[in-house]
DNA sequence: CTCTATATATCGATAGTCGATATATTAAAG
DNA sequence: CTTTAATATATCGACTATCGATATATAGAG
């Protein structure tokens, strides 16, 4: 194999996993196959079933998402929902989210303007 | 361990590498060295050297790049530049990263915004 | 002399990813 | 009836991509 196989939208969506979970359920408290499912209406990318559990996890260890079991047609369910301390972890992930986006844009939009505009 | 250590800023970084050295190439031939050292100086993230060299190779063997070898102070250089294909395919690839992540944007943004009113 | 910077290049240890698998219920399809 | 597919959570290790270490070479600083 002469190189390895980019997936710049692939890479692009796991940087941003993180306050994408966030999002969703700052839109309300939602169970992790749900929020795998609004993701991939939303983004059209999926976000792995492996990655996803251990992603909650991870959340909600860190007090920003917390869970409520419950008991839907038989299969049991955990109802995550944004604490107050994940509310903040948001606000302040997805600024340094955007800022990071905001650098990489202000290295290529202008140098895509520059190649556009020759010829 | 519980959980991987994420980082966002590095994943999204890796998800715009190509993007961002036809970008750098954009702005006039450079060799290897000193695209990883615009690149650090323009966005603070450094391409890793086990990553840098690959990736040109790869982006030449696309015919996106190509190489004029050059001798500086005793030392071999390869100064490339943007062939017109990969000026073509940098519009278009920047295109799509830029789409790639207004969609991200589109969830992300009215989330923020909802949890910022609250309160 | 040693160290740092410059410059390209490779390779394999290691670390992170995520598909496969397990388990369980319901409903539709055949 | 049986099978398939969808729902739902969970784990684990095979696989793979990443990138630090290393090699090679020159020049200038301390």
């Amino acid at each position: 194999m002469p190189s390895p196989p980019p997936d710049m939208r692939r890479d692009l969506f796991r940087g941003s996993i993180e306050v994408l979970v966030l999002s969703v359920l700052a839109d309300g408290p939602q169970h992790g196959y749900a929020i795998r499912q609004q993701l991939k209406l939303a983004i059209g990318q999926t976000l792995p079933i492996g990655s996803l559990y251990p992603l909650l996890h991870r959340l909600e260890s860190e007090d920003w998402i917390a869970a409520n079991e419950a008991t839907h047609r038989g299969r049991s369910r955990k109802v995550y929902r944004l604490t107050p301390e994940g509310q903040r972890h948001l606000k302040h992930a997805a600024a340094d989210w955007q800022a990071s986006i905001a650098q990489l844009q202000s290295l290529v939009l202008p140098a895509v303007r520059r190649v556009a505009a020759k010829r």
